[in-house]
DNA sequence: GATAGTTTGTATCAAACTGATACAAACTCC
DNA sequence: GGAGTTTGTATCAGTTTGATACAAACTATC
């Protein structure tokens, strides 16, 4: 039961109770019940309930859940409780501002190179790394067990980054320029794209 | 039926097939098939179809969809045919990623205003906007007809700004940190989390 | 103008998912 | 010991999705 591949719903679920989980640890929470989940992430309260029960007795009854203790669940269920490694492209104000936030940080990915192709950035320290030439990609990539790459560059570079990393064998892009990618059918694009979140947040207050 | 309000699901799915026409659009295309479309969404051809000819009958047999009809059809179901104006709080790296950034323009957002509280940065110019203390906010969003705000804040500021956004009758704030905030019920908060979303990308991948 | 190939629009059906409701059991606090 | 809280679990109807199928409309080519 347990070990069945988790259905898109449920791991994207665990993955906003694990962000919220996350902060409330931060502000000094030790528990959380499910209901204060569910004012965070818009997931009604059974639901959450019942997408932790299928994985154990977590809970406490009357108290809530212990923060630490689920999170650790969860990252186990997620299987993402070990550290991975991501490269970032473009130290751009995107770049720096992805680079120096803590989001992956906290949950296990660490940024683990830097890559511009402007000579005036290459070599340029943004936090503790030290930003490197685009030319670098392959060896770096191969080298360095990375999985993820994280594109924040110009909508027109971004297809070809994609073809280079897909060539060092990446199946993992995340895209945050506003370009549409081409890639293998094994290898899987996450594409954010804030305007288009604003349309039907928009469309739900018009109406 | 077609004044029925949407689901989820269906605004979520146009908005996203938005932004495919739009970037397709900027690449010289003019028309494109739902095949097309399902491979830059991962949504079912079937499922786009389905969507679309629930509003009428934009394609056409044997071509596809002209972009440019696709585009304003949408935009009239979605409601969002007309400019909008939002107000962007933070001109750090992030801030001014996303006003240089035109995925806003391209979906009919106008950032009207940028807010910092830094005397440093008051006064400065990004693209066409002049950076505005933070303690102009009630007079501008008030004035402005400003119905979004967008939170570039470190993540300590980011309840605070959000408080006073809702006392200026914002009902819909886009929140870039890390924070969870707390608003009242008629209020919309969205939470970008990169990290979130790599989460489960990378759980699929793994499994 | 006939034929082959493409793509929409539409229908149907089973499976999966969600929302709502309910309630006993376990726990805390007073 | 009693009141209040919260989990874990069950059930059921309604919604949404995925899969499959196919005729009608269109293009292109010969």
């Amino acid at each position: 039961m347990a070990q069945d591949r988790l259905t898109l719903g449920v791991a994207t679920r665990l993955s906003r109770y694990l962000q919220v989980l996350t902060q409330s640890k931060k502000m000094g929470k030790t528990s959380i019940s499910s209901q204060a989940i569910s004012e965070y992430t818009n997931v009604n309260p059974t639901q959450i309930r019942r997408d932790l029960s299928g994985f154990g007795k977590f809970g406490k009854r009357g108290v809530g859940y212990d923060i630490d203790t689920l999170i650790g669940q969860i990252r186990k269920i997620l299987r993402t409780s070990g550290q991975h490694n991501i490269a970032l492209f473009g130290s751009g104000n995107l770049g720096q501002a992805i680079a120096s936030s803590g989001v992956f940080a906290d949950h296990g990915f660490r940024i683990s190179a830097i890559f511009d192709v402007d000579p005036d950035k290459v070599g340029l320290n943004i936090g503790d790394i030290t930003v490197r030439h685009y030319s670098e990609l392959p060896q770096v990539v191969g080298g360095d067990g990375i999985m993820v790459g994280v594109l924040a560059v110009p909508g027109h570079a971004a297809q070809m980054v994609a073809d280079d990393l897909v060539a060092s064998g990446v199946k993992i892009i995340f895209n945050y320029s506003d370009a549409l990618l081409s890639v293998p059918s094994d290898v899987t694009v996450h594409t954010s794209s804030p305007a288009v979140e604003l349309l039907y947040a928009l469309y739900f207050y018009l109406t």
